[in-house]
DNA sequence: GCGACAG
DNA sequence: ATCTTGTCGC
C-alpha cells in the first residue's frame, strides 16, 4: 500500500471483500471532539445504460443556508461491476477524480448509499470517509441488509435497523407520508449525529439537498459527455 | 440449493 | 443506476 493512497483499485470481488474486512477496523464511529460543520457535501455518480463509463461529483453546501458554494465532477470508465455489498469499489474511483478537483473542503460528506448498514459494516460512506479523511454519513433509498419495525408517519419519525443483533442504522422519515430513507454512520460519525444531519439537510423532499444537488450535477455532466462523445464520432 | 441484493 | 407514459393525489 502506498503512502498517499488507501489501497489499489485493481481488485477482484474476492479481494475487495477481504479488503473490506481490513478497512472496517479503521473506521471510527464517533464524531471528532468539537466537530464544527460549516460545509456539507453531497456525492453521487451517474451512468449510461449499457456503457462502461460514468460521471461522478460533489456539491458543497453552506450548512446554514444550504446554498451551493462549490462543485466538482469527473468522467471515467467504470473498472468494477455492480455487486451488492461492493458498491464503493465501483463508485469511489470516479469520485476520487472529482475530489481532486474540488477546491472547497467540506466538513461532512453525505453519500447516496449505506454506511455501517452493510454486511461487513463497510458501506460506501465508511469507505469514502476513510478515503477522503472526512466525517461521513450514508443515506440510502433502500435497504441492503437488516430490518426495522414500523415508524410514525410524521417527519422525524425513526426506527432502528437491526442486522445480526446489532443496531446498524435508522430508517428516518424525512417528510410526512413518504417512504423513509436509511441512515447509517460512515466514518468519524455516530448514528444520532448522522440522523440529525440528514434531517437538518432535508426539508421539502425525501432526500437531503446535498444528494439532490449532486444528483443533478452528475446527470448534467453525463449528458454533456454523451453529447461530446457523439459529436466526436462523426 | 433458494432467495435477497445500496447504486 | 438507467430506460420511459401515464396516472394518482395534494
Amino acid at each position: 500500500m502506498e503512502r498517499h493512497s488507501l489501497h489499489g483499485w485493481d481488485l477482484t470481488p474476492t479481494q475487495a471483500v477481504a479488503l473490506q474486512r481490513e478497512l472496517k477496523e479503521r473506521v471510527v464511529l464517533r464524531p471528532p471532539k468539537g466537530l464544527k460543520v460549516e460545509r456539507v457535501a453531497g456525492a453521487d455518480i451517474s451512468m449510461s445504460r449499457g456503457e462502461d463509463w460514468a460521471s461522478g461529483g460533489f456539491v458543497v453546501l453552506d450548512a446554514e443556508t444550504r446554498a451551493p458554494v462549490a462543485r466538482a465532477s469527473a468522467v471515467t470508465r467504470l473498472g468494477f461491476p455492480y455487486v451488492p455489498g461492493l458498491l464503493s469499489f465501483r463508485e469511489l474511483p470516479v469520485l476520487m477524480e472529482a475530489w481532486a478537483r474540488l477546491e472547497v473542503r467540506p466538513d461532512l460528506i453525505i453519500f447516496d448509499g449505506q454506511g455501517t448498514a452493510h454486511p461487513r459494516r463497510l458501506g460506501l460512506a465508511c469507505h469514502g470517509g476513510l478515503l477522503f479523511g472526512v466525517p461521513s454519513i450514508g443515506c440510502a433509498k433502500s435497504l441492503l441488509v437488516g430490518e426495522h419495525g414500523p415508524l410514525g408517519e410524521e417527519r422525524g419519525a425513526v426506527a432502528d435497523i437491526l442486522h445480526q443483533g446489532e443496531v446498524v442504522g435508522r430508517a428516518v422519515r424525512t417528510r410526512r407520508g413518504v417512504l423513509p430513507v436509511y441512515v447509517s454512520p460512515g466514518h468519524l460519525m455516530d448514528l444520532p449525529t448522522a440522523v440529525e444531519w440528514v434531517l437538518r439537510m432535508t426539508s421539502r423532499y425525501r432526500e437531503p439537498e446535498t444528494t439532490r444537488h449532486a444528483h443533478r450535477l452528475v446527470n448534467e455532466v453525463r449528458r454533456e459527455a454523451l453529447a461530446a462523445r457523439a459529436s466526436s464520432r462523426e
